[in-house]
DNA sequence: TTGTATGCGTTATCAC
DNA sequence: GTGATAACGCATACAA
């Protein structure tokens, strides 16, 4: 009916409606913008003026469309609220914005088909870089990333896999930081050790080979009542732990998937009056901010999360400032920390400063 | 020299790929892509199979673009390293997800010129709706977010500020919350309360007030010495107890910021060798995952920050689709949780037993 | 130094 | 039902 535009919706300025009010050209206000050169001063300044005066805001939509180069990256996390992943992303976060990057943040919940999803979405928006932080096998996942690999798109994938030769594998060598785990339990002393295991990410499997080498290594046997299924969270150290405590021998030790594990196994015991770690010594995963707060203070292996998102983000800013760029291994060291929840086994003293001796521990 | 394209990168398939395998024209294509009607069934079999057959992805930046509305919606957080805002970044991407919105995460820092350049950036990234969980008083923050909402993007504000009548308001009464908190510990009968005061965001105001509100109507004096500066980190706790042991009469109760600034105080106290809640009671705010966890588990002002960020996003989409609906507040109520962190004073009985009777408490 | 023409990949409005 | 044409806002190559 009305050819009265809606009066709900204000048109935003172009270039061409600041080109126009300069009385320039369209390119000559696209080229003041993008700092380039063969303007002369005065032009400059009107142009500024005018865009000062209209408002204008370059629309990044058309400019990436255009330019075929985008300022967005993709991240995706197994879930924002495990307190691992806000450290990683903050770390990626701040090289992004550093950079003019923005971040597409997706939660996976270590679901594949939920992967899957954010990823034929992320390729969609046309994304500058992307970075996996919850990669599981699948086979359609790992053809999305290689498709995106292979158009040019730089691809860092947290934990060790190499998923096509250009990918970025940022790790923390989980394998060696499980086995330091059962080290330092086997150290204290403890042979019935209970596990509250990962959920099978790439990061979870690695850590878990990691405690079972240990075993190996250590002359454990490995019993399936004393490996729980468990994941990531709170919830599952609440119910692995009770698994674990039903058993005719309880184990004296436990081994949890990660801190928040260790802190929910922990306070169900103390919940059931059982003390950490006079009676049951646990040790966590991946030194979060809380474990150093709770009490008892979680013994955990460490990694540098935040310096894991800064390498993360930095290998995908090289990558696009420079095509040519292969994939690349970036390791870093786990590092055990103890604190107070693992303790000596003390049944058995005898026993205990026998393999002192053989491990040459005063 | 050589006319041989990069080798590198290759092209995506577009429309006009899809169109051409087939033999139609391009918006026969868009229109199967769309769901639109009008096409019949033989074709729209043949198209879908070129477009599996090419690996087409459609290009949401030309298609937004193009139909002037884009998918993404931009929040930003003061840090999301606090426990607090993951958990309400997960409602907010629950419910985008759910309707094919992505998000874009930055933190602030509580940074207004951090705020004011990711707004900046927002703004030029076209966004179809912003979730503001940091908004602190600023003249040009104000100017940008006005801005946005005039140019009809739907706009949701953390904390009890209008400022614009279409802004959507979700707070939960962080006042009363703070009140709550005073009252509670009057209760339990301690009159020589200390403060770590919250950050001058809008909801750090906010709650201080309550807090302030609190001591007024339980006649209880405001001292500067007992009120210390702080934030919402856990240095903020521990710094904060610090100055508040250093007084010649230490406070026998401590209202914290938030629960992050409850927990470092309370384990600075423990490093010192003081107990909580027998020699102090602390009382947090949030009730974060880990308030529970914690040894002493906090007592402290629950609110329902997951359903929060649900709502907010809610908000957005139903202003999305009807750019009519005005502003709105939604209030959610704070809830006091009593666990261990709070003990009854004890140093003068007979106090506490009258102020019990005064209150009418059995 | 500045202007002209063209296209990025998509959607919208018309005819046919 | 389908196809031609224009436009979204910007950047690039080239000519002037």
């Amino acid at each position: 009916m009305s050819t009265v535009p809606p009066p709900t919706v204000l048109a935003r300025a172009t270039l061409f409606d600041v080109a126009r009010l300069v009385g320039v050209s369209i390119q000559t206000v696209s080229a003041v913008i993008n700092d380039k050169p063969g303007i002369s001063e005065p032009t400059r300044v009107r142009v500024r003026q005018a865009i000062d005066q209209l408002n204008y805001h370059p629309n990044i939509l058309a400019s990436s469309l255009r330019a075929r180069k985008s300022f967005t990256i993709g991240v995706i996390v197994p879930s924002i609220t495990n307190p691992y992943f806000p450290e990683f992303v903050r770390g990626v976060e701040d090289v992004a914005h550093e950079h003019g990057f923005s971040l597409f943040l997706c939660n996976s919940d270590n679901q594949s088909d939920k992967e899957l999803a954010y990823l034929q979405l992320l390729r969609r928006h046309a994304i500058a870089g992307f970075i996996d932080a919850c990669y599981m096998e699948n086979s359609r996942c790992r053809e999305t990333l290689v498709d995106l690999i292979e158009h040019g798109v730089p691809v860092v994938v947290l934990g060790n896999v190499r998923i096509h030769p250009k990918t970025v594998v940022v790790d923390s060598k989980n394998k060696q930081g499980g086995y330091a785990a059962v080290a330092h339990l086997v150290e204290m002393g403890h042979r019935r050790i209970g596990v509250i295991k990962p959920p099978p990410t790439i990061v979870g499997l690695d850590r878990l080979s990691g405690f079972q080498l240990g075993f190996h290594d250590h002359g454990l046997p490995i019993i399936d009542q004393y490996w729980v299924e468990g994941g990531f969270d709170v919830s599952h150290g609440e119910a692995g732990i009770k698994r674990l405590l039903e058993l005719p021998h309880p184990p004296t030790a436990v081994i949890a998937a990660n801190d928040l594990v260790a802190m929910g196994a922990a306070t169900a015991l103390r919940q059931m009056g059982k003390r950490v770690p006079e009676d049951i010594s646990i040790i966590g995963y991946d030194n979060i901010r809380m474990a150093e707060l709770y009490d008892p203070a979680l013994t955990t292996i460490a990694q540098p999360v935040y310096q894991m998102g800064v390498t993360a983000m930095r290998a995908i800013i090289r990558r696009i400032d420079d095509r040519s760029l292969g994939g690349a291994k970036r390791d870093f060291n786990p590092r055990l920390i103890i604190r107070a929840s693992t303790l000596p086994l003390r049944r058995n003293r005898k026993a205990r400063r026998l393999i002192r001796r053989e491990q040459g521990i005063a």
